[in-house]
DNA sequence: TTTAAACTTGAATCAAGTTCATAAAATTCA
DNA sequence: TGAATTTTATGAACTTGATTCAAGTTTAAA
């Protein structure tokens, strides 16, 4: 009888110690008594190792079979909760919320939405992808994430963009820079420039995709910074002008050594995407969350 | 399709990520690739979940099988390590070793024994109950324990009694002692005196079983001391009389404050056994550990 | 010794996983 | 783009093996 332990010799074997005899384990989980002395005897044959007394009558676990039983007390929990997880994710309480950002900046406004959005959804598993670096729509797709942040909206098969907010990437510089004279920025005024960015690649920065790289216009310098605040920090003591979204800027407008400027005599105006699969837009807490998005976005840009 | 999570399906799911695709899968697990396929589209039914994405042809794990997947990672190891344990206590290398003494005093040539065969046997669980209080024979008949150390032994069915080694009981006074004048010392010589024993009931103590007791005498006040040191250092002390085995008093006889007589004019004589279940006496570790007894009483009683 | 309780055993049954043969879908490459 | 190839799905037949049924054996209790 060739027979490979199961799920249901561990859980036979916790039946059997609990109810003290194969006749009450038996009746506990809804098989004959016959039927466990049969498994028993399956498993003991395999394992080749006794696995119960048979000296006395009410039979009792022998080394062996207490070896067994601990196991069994570690594993049988471990699908439980596995089984249970599953159940709420049927029923939408439960799921997965892992996070890729293109945009760099958007660190700012996106903890404090995880915050609010773990208080309602504590048994969704939230997470941010670091790898800003890799392509973030195919992993998307097949289910390495499940919503990219993005401003470049793409019609894919599967995958819905939902509007979140919109923003306007904004000059900044020093008070004391020329260019704080001007009242709009235009291309030609980077040639000169300093400038400072995010640590991305260039198709990823709104001032190379929307304005520089059409105008072909290159900036004399480019310094990299990690941090939204060293970034303004460097800009205010004159090293360098950067382009930032303006609700950024906005948060830490108390400090005034630093002036904004619309870029081009308009000015322009991006708009934030959630890229998410089609199917997911059903579950409820996908619903809540982008709910939360916009508001935060909204009292951001009222700041 | 009623089924429900199995072992099968955890080492499904964990092939078909290694292999990235059924068919190699299928042949890594030597069944075909149809069954895997029906097996993973019944495995999603029960659950309710969709394990895979089959947006794209090798198929990928979704979100949901990704959960599975860790807690593949979790249980597969476990269940490998007991059947490799199994194995091992089949070859005879690993088993379980838990030790119950009813001789008080036993610890004091157990530990050494204990040391030197946990260098030989790293696979063998070995524990000393510390419960004195129970029944210890029945346990071993129900494999509660592994191993009795006593001096009663006793002719049931499926256990034998392994002599260790003979001890004499000895008295044990302060030298400056009346009794310590006597050559020897009888049962009646303990009528006036303060008796230090262990803690344990009188059955179990030499004394009582083997003198006393038969003598009808009784001593005039007993005190308990848990710690043989202990005991010695209060008789040295004059706070009363003992009566131990002479391998443990030979063990600090340095100390010569105190002095020793035999009991009886003839003494008395005891032995002490390991009792084992029959089938045990079979296995290596067992025939080592009665070896390294002896050698360790051996080395006690020419100390 | 009888009675009751607890476990074992072997044959028959039946559910469920596997295979076989084939189809459908997606990917690759010319 | 379309043919060739790879990959997964499907349905019917098959096979395996767990469960049940009925009867036997052993142990504990009365």
């Amino acid at each position: 009888m060739k027979m490979h332990i199961e799920f249901r010799h561990l859980r036979t074997i916790k039946a059997i110690e609990e109810a003290g005899g194969l006749a009450k384990a038996a009746d506990m989980l809804h098989i004959t008594q016959s039927a466990l002395s049969h498994q028993i005897k399956g498993l003991e044959d395999q394992a080749g190792v006794e696995l119960f007394v048979r000296r006395s009558k009410p039979m009792r676990l022998s080394a062996a079979g207490q070896r067994l039983l601990r196991t069994a007390e570690k594993i049988l929990p471990e699908i439980d909760a596995l089984q249970a997880e599953f159940a709420s994710l049927r029923g939408g309480r439960a799921g997965r919320l892992h996070i890729a950002i293109e945009c760099h900046a958007c660190f700012e406004w996106l903890f404090p939405v995880l915050e609010s959005f773990r208080k309602n959804w504590g048994d969704v598993d939230v997470d941010i992808r670091p790898g800003l670096a890799f392509d973030a729509l195919p992993a998307l797709q097949k289910e390495d994430v499940d919503l990219v942040v993005s401003s470049d909206p793409d019609d894919l098969p599967g995958i819905k963009f939902v509007p979140l907010f919109d923003y306007a990437p904004v000059f900044v510089a020093a008070q004391s820079h020329p260019l704080a004279k001007k009242p709009f920025i235009e291309a030609k005024d980077f040639a000169e420039q300093t400038l400072i960015t995010y640590p991305v690649e260039r198709s990823r920065l709104d001032l190379f995709s929307q304005l520089l790289i059409p105008a072909k216009v290159e900036p004399k310098a480019i310094r990299q910074a990690e941090l939204t605040a060293v970034i303004l920090l460097l800009v205010a003591s004159n090293r360098g002008v950067a382009v930032l979204p303006d609700w950024v800027v906005r948060e830490v407008q108390y400090n005034s050594d630093y002036v904004t400027r619309p870029l081009t005599e308009s000015g322009i105006t991006r708009r934030l995407y959630a890229a998410v699969r089609t199917p997911d837009l059903q579950k409820p807490f996908f619903a809540d969350l982008i709910d939360l998005a916009g508001k935060e976005a909204r009292r951001l840009q009222s700041t």
